[in-house]
DNA sequence: CCTGGGTTCGAACGGCGTTCGTGAATGCGA
DNA sequence: TCGCATTCACGAACGCCGTTCGAACCCAGG
């Protein structure tokens, strides 16, 4: 009824230049199958469920629907499947934030580090990874509700040490920093990403409009009693002042700042 | 069959002496109701629900059990009745982690800004933040999954606002510090609670055990491929170096440091 | 052609947050 | 003191969730 199918390795389609090594998976097994044309009424064969294709999926629901739109029945749905067969391919809940997270880890470009910009280098980095979290929304939320722990997430911790070194931060501080670093910008991609899912239930897929999501914040500040917060209200311009965007760049100045600082305090 | 019941106004229970104001709930109204003695088998009044007692026990229950054990199931339970009760009381779960993390938050002693010891002060303040935080295992989590709005959220940043401009901080750069430390903190407090949540999902109320925790990281960075990750290989003693208090007055350090390095670049 | 190991997947388990509707308790005006 | 309107308590149910079980199925090696 159908042509038989073809079995063969093929290399993973994710990033395809870094092949040299594999350290997490081994080589991908892809299994196509040719579907005689015109054979439409008979349910065509399923393609083979397998890791990448479970991720992929994942990562398309989240970005399309948001975290919470992931579960592994509606993922299951999505692969036209029900949800004990992901169990064959995926461990549990956690592991598929990891490889999602992980995957996503992967895309961040590691400079050639600089020493006489390691600072502005450094920033560069964090908007990367804040970039990251907002190509894939939700992603924020898989990435806090796990410990970091694999390649992609690595990759970040390796580059940041390796611009801090170049830049002569000591070591002790610039191993620090990779924690207090990726700690922070996960933060506020999963801050964020919890303001856009409360504000609206953002319904069909539209982005989650970070104008609104400050204008909301804004209100809220400005109806504070002042005699309990004098400070708050005195200085409730400032305190609603800049977009997310303004504010993450006065966090990486902090940083970056307060960085070079200390390192010798902790060499 | 019992003795009439009296019912009278009582100051709120948690903070007495914070009484002059009540922006957020009005008095706390209590029902007594004295059973007459020896009729034990009968069951007992029960004692009417008041948010106050459903805050009370949820804090207990995540206390001794961690933030996943407290469901309005469980929470109910603990309390005697049925999930549907608590809603009389609490509009939904988001609302119930508000309100822990408010009365938690409300602990928080600010001291009287000192312009020569700002920098110290701030450091305290961070400091009894995340000793607030372990004080209460699982509320991170709960702090977390929220957008701060309550009052005792803003005191916290009323705090830090009253330090740092003490201390000659630009109203704008002191402004979004509250915003940075609030996050880097409560992100800290988070990551602490998943760890301690993973490793062994504590049965018997054992506190979190820090100390494991550490070991099982080191062990987690020691086994990285050193081709892959040449200088996380490298600066291994340094990456595991430090226990979580360590690696907070380094953050702490860097914050603090920093704020004052970008102050004058965001009058 | 058989056989056995891996894959698929419907069904079910126990848990979740939340809502509905009933019935009891309560406080108030008469 | 007595109705009565209102508030409160709460069992039951709805539709989710992650995960497991076990039967059916596919297919490579004998």
């Amino acid at each position: 009824m159908f042509v038989s199918s073809t079995l063969f390795d093929m290399p993973d389609p994710t990033n395809p230049p870094e092949r040299e090594r594999t350290w997490q998976a081994g080589p991908v097994r892809v299994r196509v199958t040719l579907p005689k044309a015109r054979r439409g009424d008979r349910p065509e064969p399923k393609e083979r469920l397998t890791t990448e294709r479970i991720v992929d999926t994942a990562m398309a629901l989240m970005a399309e629907k948001g975290y919470d739109a992931v579960s592994m029945r509606s993922l299951a749905k999505a692969l036209d499947t029900g949800p004990a067969s992901l169990y064959q391919h995926v461990a549990n809940r956690d592991e598929l934030d990891q490889l999602v997270i992980d995957r996503i880890a992967r895309r961040l470009e590691i400079p050639e580090p600089d020493p006489d910009r390691w600072d502005e280098q450094l920033k560069d980095v964090l908007r990367q990874m804040r970039d990251l979290f907002r190509d894939h929304p939700g992603s924020a939320r898989a990435a806090m509700a796990q410990i970091p722990t694999m390649e992609g997430t690595m990759r970040a911790a390796e580059g940041i040490m390796a611009i801090c070194v170049a830049g002569g931060i000591s070591p002790q501080a610039a191993a620090w920093m990779c924690d207090l670093a990726s700690l922070y910008v996960s933060a506020v991609g999963y801050e964020e990403a919890l303001w856009a899912q409360r504000q609206n239930s953002t319904p069909a897929g539209e982005e989650p409009d970070h104008e609104a999501i400050d204008a909301e914040m804004v209100a809220l500040w400005n109806q504070l009693p002042p005699e309990l917060f004098p400070l708050l209200t005195r200085y409730s311009p400032e305190l609603t002042a800049g977009d997310g965007h303004d504010r993450f760049e006065f966090a990486a100045d902090v940083l970056v700042a307060g960085l070079a600082a200390v390192s010798e305090k902790y060499r």
